[in-house]
DNA sequence: CTGAAAGCGCTTACAG
DNA sequence: CTGAAAGCGCTTACAG
């Protein structure tokens, strides 16, 4: 990929003017090394993001790394199953890293992934910033964006679903049930996949001449506390909603319980429609109807391609969206009359 | 830990009577070795379990592999939680491995895991083989077992949770709320986890004076379905029992779904008690009682464990029992009149 | 197809 | 605290 040679210890040394073993012992933290010398070193090797590197030719790592932002949901456990099928495909291993921040990692966690050496990177709906897709690039590292947010360039491969699509299915479901007042709970605010399933929402209302009342729709994080939190907000509204559209199948089975509170059943007094499909809503009381998204092949598809650009190929197409279908179970129903 | 020094290109070399740059060839997979030559070459390379070395010392690579038999349930994403809340805390990574077979892996396996190097091992409820087993102590390769199976020598290291006092707690549980006949559905006959289980609930039942009916104890996988088929099972029977303890959360919700398509309500006409407590049984309907075992924390401290051992510790304990807890929420009732 | 020779990137003594 | 020298494990030309 870059056209660089390599930078060695020796480079690192000529530029700060000391000699190879000096580096090697900064790089591998040993005492011996006055601190003046020590912090110059440590900025050259920053500055060229020095990595490791054997005599040997440097082939693939058999590694592909699945960064989430949390690991909450049973959601995550989908995509880890489709990453691995894939990575087991190519006789390769999936590595899970976890930032445990949706504001963005801090910078170690790019800087060990260099050193360990990873054959690519699978980015599931993480904020990264420009800074930081710009290193993975200096540093020719492949990656693949699930459930991208909109930021990284359009050149940047990335995975998803038909989140517009979906949300407008969903909404259209609800409606030829014939409900009018519908709820509907998205995720962060800052999620493109949350956005374009309340848009889809949107234009299935406005489609069907249902004026959109901006008080039935709120912002979750895509859990089940917030589905019962905003569950209970909705419910409790003057002129409560009739259905719920709930975002993803956590925050359904969340507005389940609001509505066990509060003494209402599900479907007869309230529809309820989640969205991903998870294994277990199915199993859930009573079944879910969802909108499914192939978490496990969208998983598995960005794995493909990951691996495909560290052995140099071009993914065609860069951009993929699978699409989603409505499942309908026993949540929804026609509105109580 | 082992003295043994490592065993270099040069040392494969002098035994086949070849020289260094043809071993080198024939790692490398190249093409102009003659196939005599390969033979034998790989043969020696093989049961030397070379690895390919720098002249750097090799210190740890911050990885740590976790080994499921499987990849179904969320159960294995508390583990996986766990292992990466102690992974993250040495900065080190978790890798995630599926064997898809119950039976064991392949012989592949454990080959790339020893030329990609880890720091250690963790097998969830696996079933190696002792030769397996021979090999990563061969390769020095340190391991933690998780739910052991009884099989590994007594000096292994081990994690598991108090199965056996879980199954006599839930047991006692409902046999105090009035029940009498109590069904009881556990794993894979040769998981030890499953048989302590059922153990504790025999235990209960006879300490309590109450007949152990063979018939009312059935196997499963320890996922939905099975608890489906054998909820079925069990309240078909002529004098069906009016409480099932289903050895694991997955089978209690499909016992739940077999008690709905028979028209029982549980609690009411049938009690449910699972084993685990995963984050989503008190979502459940109704919320599950159940025998909690601290997944996270069993994976954090096994891979504690593993860290420990790669940097030359020695664990103490070496093989550890965390408890579990009865947790009671709304499946279990008195029995019907 | 094979290997002596040179080379690479790194580390380990060890002398100052 | 520093670095010239030697060494390690491996690979890359290249001559046979």
């Amino acid at each position: 990929m870059s056209g660089k040679r390599r930078v060695t210890i020796a480079h690192i040394a000529e530029e700060a003017g000391v000699s190879s073993p000096t580096v090697s012992k900064v790089i591998n933290g040993r005492s011996e090394v006055s601190p003046q010398t020590r912090k110059r070193v440590e900025q050259l090797l920053h500055e060229h993001g020095y990595i490791r590197r054997t005599a040997s030719a440097d082939g693939p790592v058999g590694m592909i790394d699945l960064i989430f932002a949390e690991l909450e949901s049973p959601w995550a456990m989908e995509l880890i199953r489709g990453a691995e099928s894939a990575a087991r495909e190519a006789e390769a291993s999936i590595v899970i890293s976890v930032l445990h921040t949706h504001a963005g990692p801090g910078r170690d966690w790019l800087e060990r992934l260099a050193a360990r050496r990873t054959d690519g990177v699978i980015i599931v709906s993480s904020r990264l910033s420009s800074q930081q897709y710009g290193q993975l690039n200096a540093r020719s590292i492949p990656f693949v964006v699930i459930d991208p947010d909109g930021e990284p360039a359009p050149d940047v491969a990335s995975v998803g679903a038909t989140n517009w699509q979906g949300g407008l299915t969903a909404t259209r479901h609800l409606l030829e049930l014939g409900h009018r007042r519908i709820g509907m709970i998205g995720g962060p605010p800052d999620m493109l996949c949350s956005r374009a399933r309340i848009d889809g929402y949107r234009a299935a209302l406005e489609t069907a001449g249902v004026e959109v009342d901006p008080s039935l729709i709120l912002n979750g994080d895509f859990l089940v506390g917030s589905g019962h939190d905003h569950g209970h907000a909705l419910l409790s509204l003057p002129d409560r909603p009739t259905a719920i559209f709930a975002g993803c199948d956590m925050q359904a089975f969340g507005v389940f319980e609001a509505a066990r509170q509060r003494g209402l059943r599900v479907p007869d007094d309230l529809s309820v429609v989640g969205f991903d499909d998870l294994p277990l809503s199915k199993s859930a009381w009573p079944p879910l109807t969802t909108v499914r998204q192939p978490l496990e092949e969208m998983a598995f598809l960005a794995t493909r391609m990951a691996l495909g650009i560290s052995r140099g190929e071009t993914p065609e197409p860069r951009r993929v969206e699978l699409s989603t279908d409505l499942v309908v179970r026993e949540s929804s129903g026609p509105p109580p009359r």
